[in-house]
DNA sequence: TTTATGTCGATGCATTTGCATCTACATTGA
DNA sequence: TCAATGTAGATGCAAATGCATCGACATAAA
């Protein structure tokens, strides 16, 4: 039961409040250009990826980490504001496929420009490639 | 309006999927050995540190970058599990006084080993003193 | 003083999350 | 084939969050 040391510490103060000052920047981008929040990105993204044969509810919940009845109730949103389609699965009568539909390429590009820019602005503009390629090294140590 | 480039980009994920995965682990393990949440841990500390004076509502909101309505209500549960004392105060009519009680200091002090545990294995035994200094210098240029 | 404006903190209401559990189908194995 | 067990996804209910607004006091300006 080892206590962290100091720079054990700091690195994890500033993990956390670095990561919760770029979400909300995020958020707020996208709130205040009337799109809908971050994680409907990531899944229209990871959906969008799967192609025309779509995405199992359960494949989404693995990619984006979300517990399951998170992802069951993200996709209930998506669907009644018409961003994809939930279909019923024809191998497992338990499942279902989902897919984009129009509206949600549509709605994913026009959220991609907000989303870069802050990323541009925040993380782009203050770190150096290799600072950038530092990060990355040492955040996947962990 | 630029966009990020790969490095931005690998630099973002890496931030938001270590903080949550960091944080998730953090709360599981609370909750686990039966603890409130980080949030009370960090309140209960910041209202500790500001000693028998006490420490007022929206001093708290600052330092812990809180929503005016989350501190509120995240002292109005604190104040029924009899962690702190909420007191009108003297100076400032509109204004409070919030204390630690000796159970919220017990509670903190319960806490802390199982915090500390999760810290040590997920980031000191994962970084060298050397590599959370530099993490620390990368993320504090953002 | 009075009046306007600002700040502190609470709260009603809608939305979201978390937890536990449920239903329906699938798979295993006797 | 039929029980037993496992997996996909939904959902009722409680708790937490977000948003807007309010009431009470403070402060500045007339």
């Amino acid at each position: 039961m080892n206590k962290p040391d100091r720079p054990t510490q700091g690195a994890w103060v500033a993990i956390v409040t670095t990561s919760r000052r770029l979400l909300e920047t995020v958020e707020a981008a996208l709130k205040a250009a009337g799109h809908p929040p971050l994680a409907w990105y990531d899944a229209l993204l990871e959906i969008e990826k799967a192609g025309p044969d779509g995405l199992r509810p359960f494949e989404l919940r693995e990619l984006l980490l979300l517990p399951q009845y998170g992802t069951s109730r993200l996709l209930d949103r998506m669907v009644k504001a018409e961003l994809i389609e939930r279909q019923d699965c024809d191998d497992d009568g338990r499942g279902q496929i989902v897919r984009v539909s129009d509206k949600g390429r549509s709605v994913r590009q026009a959220m991609w420009p907000v989303y870069a820019h802050v990323l541009s602005e925040e993380i782009g503009a203050k770190l150096t490639t290799e600072d950038a390629a530092q990060l990355v090294r040492l955040l996947s140590k962990l």
